[in-house]
DNA sequence: ATTTTTGCAAACCTTTTGCATGGAA
DNA sequence: TTCCATGCAAAAGGTTTGCAAAAAT
């Protein structure tokens, strides 16, 4: 599924841009439509997946493969390159820029004698509020 | 599932570590059942599963995440903290040592406010044969 | 003898697809 | 009007589970 080049505005689509503005953290497809029907917001599955996946490609989202193997989505401001570190207590996240990722990243395709297309960086912690409450 | 604890001497283990060892690059569950039911070799589905959960607890597989969502798996010495460099063609991954990662990963942490426990840094592109290969 | 592991089949969960209908442009 | 997007339900994958039988210690 590669819809990227449509993009009309519909009601499916606005409901869960709110509902995915108003989520804090990660959440996976499941928690959208959980969310959808708590809310008595009708939107098909199918719908949810294709609006994901619609927003990945712009950009709007991310896609995280957390730890568990699960399937995770956070939001990001559509620019350029950057990773993401991740509350592993309550999965809010931030963005993080290269700072010299790109040296290391180099320095393996030198080594490795791979020629490197793309790479992943996730980081997974506490985040400032958490370790608060887990007694530092 | 967490039977990390048991691990006796079987029939289905060998095998499939067989299987494993004369595999190139990364490989699914789905591919060592094919493989499996190719060559003959009698094992359930269920204990490939618990196999490949079973040794990658141990440390011998890795669990990579394909850009294409799919579960993947790499054999990997088990030894310290390292990540890996697969070629997006053949599949064929090497091992990379941190070098430098460290200091990112702290800076990260230091500018987020996150304590960083854990991350993960998958690299993607073509390896030297397949650079080759693929005219240059 | 005891405890772990296996195989099987069913259950589960997540994601995708086909297709007719409804809505946007 | 003309496409695109939706919903539905079915299909497709991938992974896990319960349990009795088989194998390892």
């Amino acid at each position: 599924m590669r819809p990227s080049i449509n993009n009309r505005d519909t009601a499916p689509r606005r409901a869960l841009a709110e509902l995915i503005a108003s989520r804090h953290g990660h959440f996976t497809a499941a928690d959208l439509i959980a969310d959808a029907s708590q809310r008595r917001v009708k939107v098909g599955r199918a719908t949810v997946f294709r609006t994901l996946d619609l927003l990945t490609d712009q950009g709007s989202l991310e896609r995280l493969d957390l730890p568990s193997g699960e399937h995770a989505y956070v939001s990001c401001a559509p620019r350029e390159h950057h990773h993401h570190v991740v509350c592993r207590s309550c999965g809010q996240s931030v963005e993080v820029t290269d700072q010299g990722l790109q040296a290391v990243v180099q320095s393996i395709g030198a080594r490795s004698g791979y020629r490197i297309e793309s790479h992943r960086l996730e980081l997974y912690g506490l985040c400032p509020d958490c370790q608060k409450e887990s007694g530092q």
